[in-house]
DNA sequence: TTCCCGTGCC
DNA sequence: GGCACCGGAA
């Protein structure tokens, strides 16, 4: 048997990942003893597409003030929008909300612990159901997000990075520690990834792992190429504005006083708000007038 | 694939 | 100004 297997995948050892991650990790509120399931749902929820440092705080004021998904789905959906605050994607507010009264009514207040079941949930795809499955219970299922596709792309692939594709659940499976300690090990992975091995500029210094295909390979450029996201200009700030508006006012406003918001285009502005009606977000009353949907429930 | 927020860093 | 940030849904 040679000693060396080009072609053969390089894997990840747990045992010296788990250790860094035990003295490395952030002390994040959600990752503290005594967080529930469903608060550890809620920091997935904010923690979509959104910074760690973002989502603290809104997260803390948050579960201190509905602790429990019926305590959430007894607010109406208009303060849930409007504790959301500048959070961004406010369409995760109203599904976290909806997730929120599924819960309440039909499981017994209990976040389902099976990833099926939690795939059903609003708000819930492929990435939460299995953080939610392997954080909140300990299940032992591959969580793949981002950061755990690229740092599995370059340890374990030898790429920079990696385009979503559907086997990444079983390329993640396949590395997870056969004990109990799986959980742990995504998390740790998720950490390496949000640390040390980044996206943009790499800390390859700090990195505990004593093997690394992208390393080895000399680290080759990545080829995967990423879309711009732009804001300024588009549609989602326009929303954005308008949203904001209307978190300032508890009691309908008028459509001149949404028109103030953006003047820089008519059309876009009406298309905005058209959308936001499409969503859910945003409700006309009687009159005429706009407000965060379910304000006056 | 595209759209959906908002901010801070390089 | 580009770019990343612990994705989901149509």
């Amino acid at each position: 048997m040679p000693d060396i297997l080009p072609e053969a995948p390089m894997s990840i050892d747990s045992g010296e990942l788990v250790r860094w991650y035990a003295h490395a990790q952030r002390d994040l509120p959600w990752r503290r003893p005594g967080v529930s399931a469903w608060q550890i749902l809620v920091s997935e929820f904010m923690l979509q597409q959104t910074p760690v440092a973002r989502v603290e705080p809104i997260w803390l004021a948050w579960i201190d003030r509905w602790p429990t998904p019926s305590a959430t789905a007894a607010a109406g959906s208009a303060e849930v929008l409007r504790a959301w605050g500048k959070l961004g994607y406010p369409r995760r507010a109203k599904r976290l909300h909806e997730c929120a009264v599924v819960i309440s009514a039909e499981h017994g207040d209990v976040v389902p612990s099976d990833v099926e079941t939690l795939l059903t949930l609003p708000g819930i795809g492929a990435y939460t159901a299995r953080a939610v499955a392997c954080f909140a219970y300990g299940a032992r299922v591959p969580v793949v997000d981002t950061n755990v596709r690229r740092v599995v792309a370059r340890a374990v692939h030898g790429r920079a990075d990696s385009a979503a594709s559907v086997r990444d659940l079983d390329d993640v499976a396949a590395l997870l520690p056969a004990d109990a300690t799986a959980p742990t090990f995504s998390a740790a992975l998720m950490e390496l990834g949000a640390t040390v091995c980044t996206a943009r500029a790499p800390r390859c210094g700090l990195c505990p792992l004593s093997r690394c295909q992208w390393r080895s390979s000399g680290y080759p450029a990545g080829t995967v190429v990423r879309r711009v996201q732009r804001y300024a200009g588009t549609d989602r700030q326009v929303r954005g504005k308008l949203l904001d508006v209307l978190r300032d006012n508890s009691s309908p406003v008028t459509r001149a006083q949404l028109d103030v918001a953006w003047l820089t285009d008519p059309a876009q502005r009406d298309r905005a708000l058209d959308s936001l009606l499409v969503d859910g977000l945003v409700e006309q009353t009687a009159d005429g007038r706009f407000a965060l949907a379910g304000e006056g429930d």
